[in-house]
DNA sequence: GTCTATATGTAGATAGAC
DNA sequence: GTCTATCTACATATAGAC
């Protein structure tokens, strides 16, 4: 890490606390990162756009991050964290309040949050949602993914694994990798969507169409399962 | 389009044929960008890094192809046209044998040539695979998209809804969108898979997850249609 | 058709004044 | 901490000799 930056965790007593313009231009930085990264990619956003978008110089980005590729993974890991929590928090509800899971349950423990965050309207999260996609997607962000989105996968293909104890577990990585893809269309391929269904005349609302996928994602893995 | 390139469509008279030499350029250029695009992303390539992989020079691109951007869209659609008759021959080849189609042989005839093309180990084909799933997932190739792959989609969806009339076309582009969405992953998430599978001491092969993904997506097309 | 040379713009990063 | 100015590298594209 840039050894000028100001930004270190806390805990580290070598720096005294930010000031509040500081830690204002840091978080606008982060967010006008979160949109445009989402937007056009990582090379397809430059610094300068980001740092015009966030009302901050150029120059703040390497100060405060440390660099175009820190600042990349700096924006993704801010809310794995937070998502992460989400879903082992409602994995954890549903054990408190059912004397046995099923699979529906722990499907929508892990899918369910995302779809919300996606979903609700907060724009910040929602780019957020499409820069996961692309993280996951993109081999070359390989790294980044499996810190910070395979170990509470890994849990959840552990939790099924445990349903059915006489199914490969491979078999169900593979059909919970099937059903992450899925969910992530939703952030990558509602235009498509729509195109597709241009004949008819409902417009799914996110609510459904995060129904629709947990019903489709809990049958598809069931028909692997037993397949 | 630059009005110096060459290539232009055959049934033009205005060019005389391109040369052997120059097919080969032209040809190893469409190659080397394919592989590039589809391993760094439209923006993480540059025309430098592609006619050095291509063995051309840097002006041979624009000469050939009309600048980066044209590149890219003719890369995308050289094998488009392929992948869409593979898979209209396939319905065919169903409608023939059956006297009745099934889910599972329309969602096959779909889902099988993407998956034998990208698993028979051509490397351009492969790349070509992980560009689609590119180009499907980044909002800034909808229109590519919507030219070269949407089509042959809708085909395929009218035949579904062919067969549960009283099922909402939307339900079926939505289950259809989530089908093709991880068929994608088997070329873009394949590390995750043999990463979360990590406990098991199997290495699935492209035709068993082939065989999974066909029962996952018609199994969860199932439940949306009868959600 | 190809190749060299170059035009023109933009990239990410930083030095040093304030 | 911020801001101006600038560095160096690399981007795409093209003009013109061969």
């Amino acid at each position: 890490m840039n050894p000028k930056s100001p930004s270190g965790s806390p805990g580290q007593p070598r720096h005294r606390a930010a000031s509040k313009r500081s830690l204002a231009t840091s978080l606008s930085i982060l967010d006008a990162a979160e949109r445009l990264f989402a937007e056009r990619g990582y090379d397809g956003a430059s610094v300068r756009d980001i740092a015009g978008a966030a009302g901050a110089q150029i120059a703040s980005i390497s100060f405060h991050h440390g660099g175009k590729e820190a600042l990349f993974e700096r924006v993704v890991e801010r809310r794995a964290a937070e998502l992460s929590q989400l879903r082992l928090d409602a994995l954890a509800a549903a054990k408190a309040h059912n004397d046995t899971l099923t699979l529906k349950t722990v499907l929508s423990a892990f899918l369910r949050p995302y779809l919300d965050k996606a979903g609700a309207g907060d724009p910040q999260w929602l780019a957020y949602a499409r820069l996961v996609a692309m993280v996951s997607a993109d081999i070359r962000w390989h790294e980044i993914s499996e810190r910070c989105f395979d170990p509470t996968a890994g849990i959840f293909i552990a939790e099924i694994a445990q349903l059915f104890p006489d199914t490969d577990k491979t078999t169900i990585a593979v059909a919970f990798v099937f059903s992450v893809s899925a969910m992530l269309s939703l952030s990558t391929s509602r235009w498509r969507i729509e195109a597709l269904a241009a004949a008819s005349d409902k417009q799914a609302s996110m609510q459904q169409l995060s129904d629709e996928l947990v019903r489709f994602c809990e049958a598809g893995m069931r028909a692997a399962i037993n397949g």
